[in-house]
DNA sequence: TTCCAGGTGCATA
DNA sequence: TATGCACATGGA
């Protein structure tokens, strides 16, 4: 698709990494995709929040600057050493793929924090974007700490200070004794050591959490392990799948036809899709 | 007023 | 193992 060729496609600076390839990065399509909902529009750009660490991303009409102290940690959340000019390239060979794709075409797959995920996906269950949003930011403000003037998303150890009834007046609604648990049950070293698991190991794990089904164990995957072998069905790929496959499938059986599809890239596949039909473009 | 949203937990067969 | 229902909330 290219026709310019960069020199590279991004720079790490001291604070500072800047993205020349627009093609393949493109901030709005990255945060506004439903897979993160962390984070905060500003007058040029997005505030990115993860784990304790934050990113200031800003439009300059030729690149993208992001600012930040933790430039390694965000070169990895933004994936920015995967080429996804290729993985499009696969992906366009699917008929069903090439209009998501042409809509979508700056999306990238965040790998974002453990607990950070679990907690956002925990809360998304049988909820919509805007609403799992303002819950997130709320328990943020509330429980939160401090990083340079902002506040950082809460770990662990800021969120085993809130009770069930904390998260419920917050917006959690019946999914707070869920937080209240998954909180509890979460082992940064346990869940790290789960990366070398096999997926379906991986999300017999995930779904033991309080709050976590196979739905959300597979966000969890794909958007926090940086699994690609799965297909995260909501009622959006549900319905895609109704009127583009099948009617009248169960959620399993269809997570298991398009991950039998396309394979190792069915993660990058569902989040084209996901992004075209919540856009209302199909 | 009713329907819907990136579903899960639990009881039941 | 599979199915059916309850579940908080707020915007459309």
């Amino acid at each position: 698709m290219s026709q310019k060729k960069f020199e590279k496609n991004y720079e790490k600076l001291p604070d500072l990494i800047i993205v020349y390839d627009r093609e393949n990065f493109n901030p709005r399509q990255i945060l506004e995709c439903g897979q993160i909902f962390t984070y905060e529009k500003t007058s040029n750009g997005y505030t990115v929040f993860s784990r304790d660490k934050i990113a200031k991303i800003s439009d300059h009409g030729d690149c993208y600057l992001i600012e930040t102290k933790d430039v390694d940690y965000f070169e990895n959340f933004f994936d920015l050493k995967t080429d996804y000019g290729e993985i499009k390239k696969k992906l366009s060979k699917y008929e069903i793929l090439k209009r998501p794709i042409e809509f979508g075409q700056g999306i990238r797959i965040i790998k974002q924090d453990l607990f950070d995920v679990m907690i956002s996906f925990i809360i998304s269950a049988n909820n919509n974007i805007k609403r799992i949003q303002k819950i997130l930011n709320r328990v943020k403000e509330k429980f939160g700490s401090v990083r340079d003037g902002y506040i950082a998303m809460p770990t662990k150890e800021d969120l085993l200070k809130a009770s069930e009834k904390d998260f419920e007046e917050l917006g959690a609604g019946y999914r707070a004794k869920y937080l209240y648990n998954a909180v509890r049950q979460f082992d940064r070293d346990k869940f790290e050591n789960w990366r070398n698991d096999t997926s379906d190991n991986l999300r017999k794990n995930l779904i033991q959490i309080s709050g976590v089904g196979p739905k959300v164990a597979d966000c969890i995957m794909l958007f926090g392990y940086g699994k690609q072998d799965v297909f995260p069905v909501d009622i959006w790929m549900k319905n895609m799948y109704e009127k583009y496959y099948h009617p009248e499938e169960n959620r399993k059986i269809i997570a298991k036809n398009l991950t039998d599809e396309f394979g190792n890239l069915s993660g990058y596949a569902q989040q084209y899709l996901y992004y075209y039909m919540i856009s209302g473009e199909s």
